[in-house]
DNA sequence: GGCGAGCGATACGTCCAATATATGAAAGTC
DNA sequence: GACTTTCATATATTGGACGTATCGCTCGCC
């Protein structure tokens, strides 16, 4: 049985006769006929009583009739489906991000319009650390991620880079520096340092160390933590100056002022990663293109 | 799309290898190769991820997978519930029945067996008088009936005689020719007669006056009422005496006798109708084939 | 009651498409 | 690097779906 076997015979029982039916369906009568002769053969039984003046349905036939019309329905329904999947209007995507992406305007802007585009996507969202996310992102727990700098390349992983956003001092309200336009990186050689460690960071955090290190010193530093909020809160509380992505002045914290750095300032880039056998998956092109426009709408350097 | 393409993917993402699916179907690889190619150029993306050491499902191949098994499911089910319709196994089966039916042991006893046998037939029962009946059936209110002999022929009804029963005289409590063996029918000729309006079963009703104009008389009918046991009932209060079948003696109503009539007796055949057009429908051919076999175990002329 | 029209079945030829056979290409394995 | 594995491609073959012509049956019409 085919399912040509099927959309013969419903266009049969809907016309309640062989040659109507066979130009409704753009073939000849004989070969409808010979087709509807193999179905009943093949199901043992009659599915039409032939009638002086075209046919009626057997009981045989009108029990089959509403399957027959229902595999139809649902064949072109998994059809559609699968174009649908595949157009990437429908599916998941899994999407991580570090902690400090979300003060980045674009990555949320990012998140709520391919939530509002592509409905059908399930799209889930989850924070970690670069290393974590991308580990998440290999071990296929993850689709992309929203990164700062990896220090080792991944093979099976790609990375695009999205923006390219300058560091700034986030010094504690009345420091002396704070009253500075920019700040040259050497006056804060002094300064206590809060950071991130090391381990949730690497390549974050060496180049902010190296970019010290070119201007002649070792941050001395003092606290660690890994959330990004809390370097703000320990800045905020006087334990020290930090040097932070830009975007960090999204949060309005009492007590802590930004300043830029004079140049050659150190840049923070934010990335996506993802799987480079996953790199013509819909959803993933999707997410690029989306964030490619507003990206460019929105240019890099700016908070 | 056909249902070969549907199979052969299914087998395919099964046994994540074209040579092995291949095998399983009992093609060559080749053409199924060209086929899973078809298939993914008309869905217009692959649902296979080839590999080195065999293959893998897309995301699309992955949503496509629940659905083609499904509706391979669902088309073998529905062949098989054909196949079953067409065996009798499946549908509905409307009998009719005449009052005095359900008295002869026949009649229960097929329906009882009909049901115990195929019970995936939905059995109705309905009573009616044989006139009533016959236009039921005609009208396909009914697709079977038994019922008293029709005078008229209807055209495209078809007619089983099933038994053949003997009449017997119902006699109130006390009557004097309750005292003989046997009774002539000419004995009869002064007595009272309780029976059926001629409208609601003209075949027995001529049947029965006939026999008495072939003895010498005319009965003289005192009271009509259209149900047998109402008749039954009648005859036990002493308005007179009546004609029955010699299955009410089933009914052992308090205060009546019967008693066999002399040769020649008349007979109240017990008849299936049915349209002539449905002679092949397979639950009407049970319900002979059951009915000719109780009946043969169970011989006519004998209440 | 004969006759034409309507309709499905049958007969037969044609052509496409599904399959088989042979071979190629790519990647892994020893 | 030769060999194996596996899917893709090329070409030939065949079966089956379709088209054309015709038959057989039934009904309505005159």
């Amino acid at each position: 049985m085919e399912l040509r076997h099927l959309r013969y015979f419903v266009a049969v029982a809907d016309a309640r006769h062989f040659t109507r039916a066979a130009e409704a369906l753009g073939i000849g009568q004989p070969p409808l006929s010979q087709q509807i002769q193999a179905l009943e053969r093949e199901l043992g039984t009659a599915l039409f009583t032939r009638l002086p003046r075209g046919v009626r349905l057997t009981a045989a036939g009108t029990a089959f009739y509403e399957d027959a019309r229902r595999i139809l329905r649902d064949a072109e329904r998994a059809a559609e489906r699968v174009r649908r999947v595949a157009r990437g209007e429908l599916g998941r995507l899994r999407v991580g991000m570090i902690n400090s992406a979300p003060f980045h305007p674009l990555v949320p802007k990012v998140v709520r319009e391919f939530r509002r585009q592509y409905p059908g996507v399930a799209l889930t969202l989850e924070e970690g650390t670069t290393p974590g996310l991308a580990a998440a992102v290999r071990d296929d727990a993850l689709d992309v991620a929203f990164v700062r700098p990896l220090l080792i390349n991944e093979p099976g992983l790609r990375c695009d880079t999205l923006i390219d956003e300058d560091l700034v001092v986030a010094f504690p309200f009345g420091h002396t520096l704070a009253q500075r336009k920019t700040v040259p990186l050497l006056a804060l050689s002094i300064e206590p340092f809060v950071l991130f460690p090391r381990s949730v960071g690497a390549g974050l955090y060496d180049e902010i160390v190296s970019a010290c290190h070119s201007a002649g010193f070792s941050p001395r530093i003092v606290q660690e933590t890994s959330q990004v909020t809390s370097i703000v809160n320990l800045v905020a509380a006087g334990l020290g100056v930090s040097i932070v992505p830009a975007s960090m002045q999204q949060v309005h914290t009492e007590g802590v002022s930004y300043r830029p750095i004079r140049k050659p300032a150190p840049k923070a880039r934010l990335s996506l990663i993802y799987r480079a056998a996953d790199r013509d998956a819909p959803q993933l092109q999707k997410l690029q293109a989306l964030t490619r426009r507003l990206a460019a709408a929105d240019p890099p350097g700016r908070a």
